[in-house]
DNA sequence: ACCGGGATGTTCT
DNA sequence: GAACATCCCGGTG
């Protein structure tokens, strides 16, 4: 009724904010696992429906293969806090930090379905011209969250920062979509991507 | 639907 | 100089 229907609208009662030990993992166990999980940026909700897996120095296509230099410097720290880079002159997309500080690991997010804050991300994205436009693509992503260089580093843990993931009580799928990783040259054969089976929001199908 | 190319600037060779 | 974890637009079928 009333009082369930406006605890449930509220961004921050939707479910348990993602423990430090759930990012303490290689990326590759990490990024299957954030499928379906409900990313928060002030009053937008989205949830993940498409993820790949950056492995520091064991992978050629990592910001991280060639060791630590400033760009990639937070993909080097603790885990559980966004990785945000720039790329093609105009474009931001997000990492989530894995691993341990020390091991550059981090997750990809390139596609999720919005929930709520359809507005903002309208706004900011005004060339979109339907709903799987939003956020069906890494820069998407970013760009309907707002997200730029100046959020590079923030943290994900608690309920305390504009940011955060929640679990909501809807699993990963228990097959997910898996294929090779898109927009790379080097580590091109290497199956580090993950889906949502048949969501308009992943950003090639 | 699919494909080709331009935009735009930081990072690394 | 070249590469780049991309997106958008305008061509063609």
């Amino acid at each position: 009724m009333e009082p369930r229907s406006a605890s449930r609208s509220s961004p921050l009662s939707r479910g348990r904010v993602l423990p430090r030990r759930f990012y303490q993992r290689d990326a590759r166990v990490v990024a299957p696992d954030l499928l379906n999980k409900v990313l928060i940026s002030g009053s937008i909700l989205a949830r993940i429906v498409e993820v790949e897996a950056y492995c520091g120095s064991s992978d050629p296509a990592s910001h991280a293969y060639r060791g630590k230099t400033r760009r990639n410097a937070t993909m080097f720290g603790p885990p559980g806090h966004l990785y945000v880079y720039f790329t093609y002159g105009m474009h931001w997309c997000a990492n989530v930090v894995c691993m341990p500080a020390g091991v550059a690991s981090a997750v990809l997010l390139r596609g999720a379905e919005p929930l709520e804050g359809l507005e903002e991300m309208w706004e900011r994205r005004p060339r979109a011209r339907r709903e799987n436009d939003l956020c069906s693509g890494p820069a998407k992503l970013a760009q309907a969250l707002g997200l730029t260089g100046a959020d590079d580093g923030i943290g994900l843990l608690g309920r305390s920062g504009r940011m955060c993931i929640v679990d909501d009580g809807l699993p990963p799928p228990s097959m997910p979509g898996n294929g090779v990783r898109i927009g790379i040259r080097e580590g091109s054969d290497l199956m580090w991507r993950w889906w949502v089976p048949g969501s308009r929001h992943v950003s090639k199908r």
